[in-house]
DNA sequence: CCGTACTTTCGGGATAAACTGAAAGTATGG
DNA sequence: CCATACTTTCAGTTTATCCCGAAAGTACGG
């Protein structure tokens, strides 16, 4: 029984740990994740470490950086000394939290730059500027969109699914 | 004039490259992407690899991979013996099959694991396994939901951006 | 404040992914 | 069917990232 437990939780760990490498998030920090998803209970950085074989400046460094996303916290548990980890476990705030930091990290930026480019390279002469400056302006402009989509979606704290599955269908 | 262009060109091939690898995709395969996004007319291999210099192994498996995805397709150039190679260029057709691809490539795989390890922890006993298969069973059924979504959205050529606009706002 | 329990930092090593360049492969025009 | 122009493959190298573990740092209890 325990066995059957400790099996699916590897698959689900190492399932979620691929999931992240796909998506940019190392291996570690997307392991610790999904550890701490299906733990009952708040965890201590040592825990994690002796469960997921992990070293004590890994654990710590992603920990953080887990925290930093703002996908797990940091709780207080009386009468101890060390910290205990949280994470939060409903998919729809997951998703919104990940969707977030991504915009604010990725998306914003490289927006930023590309209207810069599109501003660049306003006005010139030929072919090729001419064609540059008309796909790069009409990507940024969907990119915009999307942008604003994004926000609006991730905007309330309750889910909006069920109000997109409508539209949509 | 050319050295405007030349310098835009450059800091958007960059750009586009740092927004791929944050997304797991390689840095030439987006440089070469952004590239042909820009390009007046179909390019050969031997274009891109003195422009961006490649290697040629690179540019070729990298071209390849593009085409998998449906990126790029490869041109006949009457009278030349040589590929030419072409990028769609409308955002949202961009947009889809990236996303379509993704989905089948990485959601896909995931979603059967982790619905394979709900059912694994099915009927277990105690309150990690409980909470586990709570949790696991949770995100599945998200993830779910949040593809057949993501289906729907890139299922029509012509883009839904507006109407999902107009329920968002 | 001192000792101890706990956490973070960081230089160096390991690993994996990306990239190169040359050789092998393919196909087309003459 | 040969020569040549072009493309792909792949073994080896480089590069970037991740990860370890020890040492330094921090703060709490006594």
């Amino acid at each position: 029984m325990e066995n059957k437990l400790h099996q699916a939780r590897s698959r689900f760990i190492a399932e979620w740990g691929a999931l992240g490498s796909a998506w940019g998030i190392n291996r570690s920090m997307a392991s610790i994740h999904a550890r701490l998803l299906v733990a009952p209970d708040p965890m201590t950085a040592d825990e994690l470490m002796d469960d997921l074989e992990l070293s004590r400046g890994n654990t710590s460094t992603n920990l953080r950086e887990l925290v930093a996303w703002g996908l797990v916290r940091q709780v207080a548990v009386k009468g101890e000394r060390r910290q205990f980890f949280l994470a939060e476990k409903e998919p729809w705030r997951i998703f919104v939290t990940i969707v977030r930091e991504r915009l604010r990290r990725e998306l914003d930026p490289a927006l930023e730059t590309l209207e810069d480019v599109a501003a660049m390279s306003e006005g010139l002469e030929g072919r090729e500027a001419e064609e540059f400056h008309r796909v790069v302006t009409g990507m940024a402009g969907f990119i915009r969109t999307v942008r604003g989509l994004a926000r609006r979606l991730v905007g309330s704290e309750s889910s909006t699914l069920a109000g997109l599955a409508r539209v949509l269908s």
